[in-house]
DNA sequence: CTAGGGGTAAAT
DNA sequence: ATTTACCCCTAG
């Protein structure tokens, strides 16, 4: 009733059902924001490019392409309310969708357009990150996805710190009054899950994925023999080990790439934003329910996205 | 290969 | 009882 907490406890148990049966793998915060990332690098559809992407395929590597196209599907769901499958509770509006960009940065000039459509190229706009509260009513945030969203966008070697995280909320986001204190709160339950791990005041993600699978081969025991009857907790250890030192691995050996990635991720962002603002915006023009939010959110996104107009990126020659 | 429909176990 | 979130199936 209050605050809703948020399934984590739940999904922690949940992952520990997978590990003996695998009835179902729950998509982990690690691989939600590789697949972002990898649609904002290819463009949503592109599931087999991102899944071959080495940048993406250490997380996503159990998972198949269709299984991208699934998760992305729900996860649309959940920013715009209704995406490819849900019934339509609402008027039937249409959205038009701010055109994107794949490579260069875009400056934003003006956002609120006439009623006339743009030809958009893809079927799906590239909403991307969750929204914030605007709804009093049950429209909450997973702060939890927030959280671990922006700790893989900073990238911090080591982990990032809580006020970089709170930050990187901040600075996308409305964060409610006492988010400083939720967050605290949050960070620290997390921790206590093993679903971060703090290492001097830093946080950084715990490499949750990586266990037995289904149908994908297991690349990561290839040479190494642990015969032994029940070694279930040690197999998790190990596996878990291993994705520690893929990640660390790709981490390092990419600079000037992943950078530019990361540029262009965030301007993605701020265009899914302004997006879903005008779709805001235009709903508020009919429904007076959230009117006020509605101008709010969209002031807000735009703000946002003129103070991050084109960080410098060094592209690779 | 991708998009969409459908099924279902699990959570609220 | 309803909603979520995975997964599978199949047409295009």
């Amino acid at each position: 009733m209050s605050l809703e907490e948020p399934d984590l406890f739940v999904w922690g148990v949940y992952l520990l059902i997978s590990l003996m049966g695998a009835p179902k793998q729950k998509w982990t915060a690690e691989e939600e924001a590789a697949l972002k990332a990898g649609v904002i690098k290819h463009g949503a559809g592109k599931w087999r490019t991102i899944l071959k992407d080495p940048e993406f395929s250490g997380v996503l590597y159990l998972r198949s392409n269709v299984d991208l196209k699934d998760k992305w599907r729900n996860m649309s769901v959940m920013v715009n309310g209704y995406g490819s499958r849900e019934k339509p509770k609402l008027a039937p509006k249409r959205v038009h969708h701010v055109h994107r960009q794949d490579e260069n940065l875009v400056s934003v000039g003006t956002v609120v357009q006439s009623d006339e459509d743009i030809p958009d190229a893809k079927p799906l706009p590239v909403s991307s990150a969750a929204l914030p509260v605007v709804n009093p009513k049950r429209t909450t945030v997973r702060l939890d996805n927030l959280i671990m969203e922006a700790i893989t966008s900073l990238k911090e070697p080591g982990g990032s710190h809580k006020t970089a995280i709170a930050s990187y909320i901040e600075e996308q986001y409305w964060p409610p009054n006492d988010f400083k204190r939720i967050l605290s709160a949050k960070l620290k339950y997390l921790a206590a899950n093993g679903k971060l791990i703090k290492v001097k005041r830093k946080y950084r993600i715990a490499p949750t994925s990586a266990f037995a699978e289904r149908r994908v081969s297991p690349l990561f025991f290839e040479g190494r023999q642990r015969i032994s009857p029940k070694i279930e907790r040690d197999d998790f250890n190990i596996l878990t080990m291993s994705q520690i030192d893929l990640d660390l691995g790709k981490m390092r050996t990419m600079t000037a790439e992943q950078a530019a990635e990361v540029a262009a991720r965030a301007v993605a962002e701020a265009e899914a934003a302004i997006a879903v603002a005008e779709e805001a915006a235009r709903e508020a023009e009919t429904a007076e329910a959230d009117a006020e939010a509605a101008q709010a959110f969209a002031e807000a996104a735009m703000k946002t996205l003129k103070g991050r107009t084109a960080p410098k990126m060094t592209v690779r020659a």
